[in-house]
DNA sequence: ATAGTCCTGCAACGGAAGTGCATTTTTTCC
DNA sequence: GGAAAAAATGCACTTCCGTTGCAGGACTAT
């Protein structure tokens, strides 16, 4: 719990015991939540707040925003491979349609997309679907 | 506008009077649009009527979906080059951060990606955000 | 022409995101 | 330590988008 009030300290931001919470489930979770994943898990917690932790996270790079096709947002921690801010990064995103659950692999690296003249890029991201590790062992 | 009703036709899909403006609207533009922006263009018409004309069209593989991360879906026609209905395909698109118009480019090729051992992928999305080239003229 | 199927229009529902404001908690500064 | 200021939280409400149920209208087939 300490290292997590360091670490939102130095992301500038105020380390609650709200905010520890919800920084703590995201770092147990090896997936992607939704705002609503959270909810159930913190039901005593109003939803406002969570939706504003999250939003607070999200703008502090702590977090980023998976639209992985499912029509809700999910979040997910970014990792320190995780170059959020980096012009160049790609995102890749694996969404499973059995389990439903959507994670990041950090390791598989994205080629360079080589884009039409006249346009720039500031930002990508890339989900694939289909049947994640454990949905294939059974 | 007999065009349009034989490719219904072909598609298992009754060219209605509704199906073929709509499909026409699709075709005139260059880049994905929304359900509002469906409704804007045909003020006269329902709600539903063009939600489910487009759900119709995402059925028979006329349009394809696109999640561009602005929240809200656009619909896209699908192009003669859009495998839609391929395990395999990629469909490459880009949202101008500028303009906030998502445009399909069929003709930017995607390498493959490797997942790790364990994955299969039956899909993929990928959305490159930046600058469009209409707007990196300005 | 009639029955059946499909399409359309209207109304309403439900989920999720977002906002305004009052209250509580935390920080800052004296 | 205590008051003032700033930030975080809780509650209520709104809006937006997607979706569904149902009734009437249009189309199709026989």
């Amino acid at each position: 719990m300490k290292a997590i009030e360091k670490f939102l300290e130095e992301k500038h931001v105020r380390p609650t015991a709200m905010r520890m919470l919800i920084f703590k489930f995201l770092a147990q979770k090896q997936v992607a939540v939704t705002l609503a994943d959270i909810e159930i898990a913190f039901e005593k917690s109003e939803r406002t707040t969570i939706y504003r932790t999250i939003k607070t996270f999200e703008n502090s790079g702590i977090v980023h925003v998976i639209e992985d096709g499912s029509g809700v947002s999910k979040y997910a921690l970014c990792e320190a491979g995780c170059n959020c801010e980096l012009d160049s990064d790609l995102h890749l995103h694996f969404h499973c349609e059995i389990c439903k659950e959507t994670q990041c692999l950090t390791e598989t690296k994205i080629p360079h997309i080589n884009l039409p003249p006249g346009f720039t890029a500031t930002d990508a991201s890339l989900v694939v679907k289909g049947t994640c590790d454990k949905c294939n062992k059974e």
